[in-house]
DNA sequence: CGGCCGATCCACT
DNA sequence: GTGGATCGGCCGA
């Protein structure tokens, strides 16, 4: 499991970027599901006008993403999607990593089940609605630790981990974020990673 | 309190 | 490529 230090990094897009090829795990309603992180964007905090927290904005929703790095930024999109970030940074500073795609590693089965409306062969975890439902995520999960165990369990619900595969830097694609247009400028950053 | 909108997904053409 | 689903959050009055 990936430790406190390694998401109180200053750089959250050079984070983004680091999240690649690790795992993703959750435990929730008593089923394990996991994925490799195969896509994701960095949310640069005050400064980046795609953010839910520029120009400081502070309400209930975005106050999980001012506390310390290494916990969980889940809302609500459209209505009906959950999805799921990653707090950074330390305390004040609220930057976060939206995961936008995992490919499957364990717990397939329960993750189908979860998205049962997805007709086979088609994918099932490559946009963050997706994966938040495949995972089991829900915007309820918002501001739990990826990195403290929580009672009796052994890990927390949700948490990153490495994973035995190796990232290599020219198989990584950067490009600018999806479905943030309204960001003017900052919609043009290059702060979207994905692996090939 | 009313109204608008969104870090999306899916079905259909 | 287009449009509908669907509701919490945010803002202005």
């Amino acid at each position: 499991m990936l430790s406190h230090s390694f998401y109180i990094q200053p750089d959250v897009v050079s984070l983004a970027r680091d999240l690649l090829g690790k795992r993703l795990c959750t435990r929730i309603d008593g089923k394990q599901a996991s994925g490799i992180i195969t896509e994701t964007e960095a949310y640069a905090g005050t400064t980046d006008k795609a953010s839910h927290a520029y120009g400081g904005r502070r309400t209930r929703r975005t106050e999980i993403m001012y506390g310390e790095g290494g916990t969980a930024y889940v809302y609500l999109c459209y209505g009906m999607h959950s999805l799921f970030n990653v707090v950074t940074n330390i305390v004040g500073v609220p930057h976060a990593v939206l995961i936008r795609g995992i490919q499957p590693c364990a717990g397939i089965e329960i993750m189908m089940q979860r998205r049962k409306k997805v007709k086979k062969g088609k994918e099932f975890s490559n946009g963050p609605g997706k994966i938040a439902e495949a995972l089991g995520i829900h915007f309820s999960h918002s501001g739990l630790s990826l990195t403290q165990t929580t009672s009796r369990i052994s890990a927390p619900a949700i948490w990153i981990e490495e994973a035995e595969n190796k990232t290599i830097p020219n198989e990584i694609v950067i490009t600018s974020r999806i479905g943030v247009d309204y960001a003017g400028q900052d919609a043009k950053l290059p702060y979207r990673f994905l692996l090939k």
